[in-house]
RNA sequence: GGUUCCGUAGCUCAGCUGGAUAGAGCAACGCCCUUCUAAGGCGUGGGUCGAGCGUUCGAAUCGCUCCGGAAUCACCA
């Protein structure tokens, strides 16, 4: 039983006691005591007034005095209007650090080979450009949901569903071989997927030109986009692709293998990785087969002109087309025979989508879709949705070339970590220079990482690319620094020979030393708390707030000097565990902390 | 127009299962490195929580109505 709910049965018996009166759990409001006043947990006691018939002061020191007498583990209270703020007693907290320090895992839920299985799918990216700050964004996010997921004791698969096929890649195919040259990656020195992009940025610019050509021809604009000879032969492409003409097809798989090369040095780069990788030209025509079993049992129906739909008005939707009349499938049948494959792969529980906002509709849609064709997780599948990160000008396009690009956002977060760590002294001097280079790319990818996920995922974020991602503050840098701190701390200890296993009680023990305890108290609940409302923005907050906390004390305290040799070992003791739960905390958001900075 | 989401300090964001004087960081200004790492600490200034009404002992938080912004409602993906 945890010590709330000890404090809880401790406060109901309080009443019943005092007052007579039976109360529900859910009537006692229990709540971390606010920082600027004393104590660890508050009793709200307005809901009891109506029984005690007295004053709100009285009635929280009729109780609070109750609590203490009967209570042990409450040793002291407060009453400031109507609200009654009671102590835990030191030892408790002094018990519960050394629980930590021999817990394995603390906050971590284990996982077992019977509990649930839920498919993560994230990144999903498109073969045709390489990644931009929207998929660091969903990455990310996708990443640190994992690990979130699994420390609520889940088996996590993580997945990626490639999409490598349709008319956007024919572009890049089509203008490769047209201007290309035979330029490749080798030869060019280019990253795959920028080398393709290029090409796809190629295509754009000469299908405008034969636009505004065929205008000044007279053609309205609708025209000339219809008589396009380039999007004709594009489009010629694409039947041939689906009709596996050998020459296209090679062309694909060789100008797709340099993409997945690009893609894999990111996804390295970033730290994120997948257990299973779909992609959509295998999944498509299950998709395909999937509606047409679906036409066949009932569900969905068919109109004169051959399109297959779905009639979701009953779900106060619309009717949702599925196969197009020409037999060909759309984004929803590809999503549909993505998951008939995963089904058949996985005995999944429950299904995770992390996919943009912009999106909600198609994912509402899917979830009924999924529930009528009979997938169990159908109905309770989770779209975790996100928001747009938006630049100072607005959206990113691609067209405008407002894109900021995922490699070149890293590398400048490198750079800037290794500017910074120079103009304080080189502070990295004392590493190999390996060493040095390994902490730069930690610290800069933990500023970039801890800015895109402290904030709330579902709403849109701006990114202001002049200037740039901070080191100082709120920041990835900062929680590492105070790690690196800890670990130096304990360092120092080591070679003093202190035993901090040994740590007992100390005589005082400071409201700073008191709050972080109970901060570290809160990790477990913290955990649980994102992995319910899969929210990984809370889990930074609390890093970052722990952190600050063990900064001011850090700050305020000679750990090393204390004169108190068991007031020292409890001071090391506490520094140790708050090291160990930063990590945690730090490595849930898929972020590195480095030993020392 | 329908649906969904958002609106909190100059800027970026927390807080939202109703509770105490609405919090951080950045930016500005002032202190603190002979003291375990100054990527730090302390302090000052900065708010009609978009507006109004309602529910309540109590509303940034819940409900309704407006105002402003975004997304979506394709035989695009």
């Amino acid at each position: 039983m945890n010590l709330e709910s000890i404090l809880i049965e401790s406060i109901a018996a309080a009443i019943n006691e005092l007052y007579g009166q039976q109360v529900t759990a859910e009537k006692i409001q229990l709540q971390k005591t606010r920082k600027e006043f004393e104590g660890d947990f508050t009793l709200v006691v307005f809901p009891f007034l109506a029984l005690s018939r007295k004053k709100p002061e009285e009635t929280a020191a009729e109780i609070g005095e109750y609590l203490t007498k009967n209570q042990p583990l409450i040793a002291s209270y407060n009453v400031i209007k109507g609200f009654l703020n009671v102590n835990i007693d030191a030892n408790y907290w002094i018990e519960l650090l050394q629980k930590i320090e021999t817990t394995e895992k603390w906050g971590i839920t284990p996982v077992t080979e019977n509990s649930p299985l839920v498919m993560v799918e994230y990144s999903s990216p498109n073969t045709n450009k390489p990644l931009h700050l929207g998929h660091i964004r969903n990455n990310l996010l996708g990443y640190a949901l994992s690990n979130i997921i699994e420390a609520n004791g889940n088996r996590v698969v993580k997945t990626n569903i490639v999409n490598d096929r349709g008319i956007h890649i024919c572009k890049s195919m089509l203008a490769w071989q047209k201007w290309g040259n035979g330029e490749t990656p080798e030869s060019s020195g280019k990253k795959g997927d920028h080398l393709i992009g290029d090409y796809y940025v190629a295509f754009d610019k000469h299908y405008k030109a034969e636009i505004s050509e065929a205008m000044e021809k007279g053609m309205s604009k609708e025209e000339a986009e219809a008589s396009s000879p380039l999007m004709a032969e594009a489009r010629e492409m694409l039947v041939k692709w689906e009709q596996g003409d050998e020459e296209v097809r090679n062309l694909w798989k060789m100008m797709n293998g340099w993409v997945y090369e690009g893609f894999d040095e990111t996804y390295r780069m970033l730290g994120v990785n997948f257990d299973k990788i779909y992609y959509e030209s295998d999944t498509y025509l299950v998709g395909k087969e999937t509606v047409l079993g679906g036409l066949e049992k009932g569900i969905f129906y068919r109109r004169e002109d051959e399109s297959v739909w779905a009639d979701l008005t009953n779900e106060g939707l619309d009717e949702k087309l599925l196969l197009r009349s020409d037999g060909t499938s759309v984004y929803m049948t590809q999503d549909i025979g993505t998951a008939q494959l995963r089904f058949r792969d996985y005995p999944i529980d429950k299904m995770v989508y992390v996919v943009g906002n912009e999106q909600n509709y198609h994912f509402q849609v899917l979830s009924l879709l999924l529930d009528k064709l009979g997938f169990s997780w159908g109905k309770g599948l989770v779209h975790f949705s996100y928001g747009m990160v938006e630049l100072p000008e607005g959206k990113m396009k691609s067209r405008e070339g407002t894109v900021v690009d995922a490699d070149d956002l890293m590398q400048e977060m490198f750079d800037t970590a290794r500017e910074t760590s120079a103009e304080l002294g080189g502070k990295l001097n004392d590493l190999t220079p390996e060493e040095a280079e390994s902490t730069i790319r930690t610290i800069g990818l933990g500023a970039l990482k801890y800015f895109m996920l402290k904030v709330d995922a579902r709403k849109n974020m701006l990114f202001n690319p002049k200037e740039s991602i901070d080191f100082n503050g709120n920041t990835g840098p900062f929680i590492q620094y105070t790690y690196a701190r800890t670990r130096s701390i304990e360092r120092k200890a080591a070679e003093s020979g202190i035993n901090i296993a040994e740590a007992a009680a100390p005589a005082t023990i400071s409201a700073k030393e008191r709050s972080i305890i109970r901060m570290l108290y809160d990790f477990p609940a913290v955990v649980r708390q994102a992995g319910t409302d899969y929210s990984p923005s809370g889990i930074a907050s609390y890093a970052y707030e722990l952190a600050k906390e063990y900064n001011q004390f850090y700050h305020d305290f000679s750990i090393l000097r204390e004169e108190d040799a068991t007031l020292k070992a409890f001071r090391i003791l506490l520094t140790r565990n708050v090291g160990k739960v930063i990590k945690t905390a730090m490595n849930l958001l898929g972020i590195d902390v480095p030993e020392r900075m």
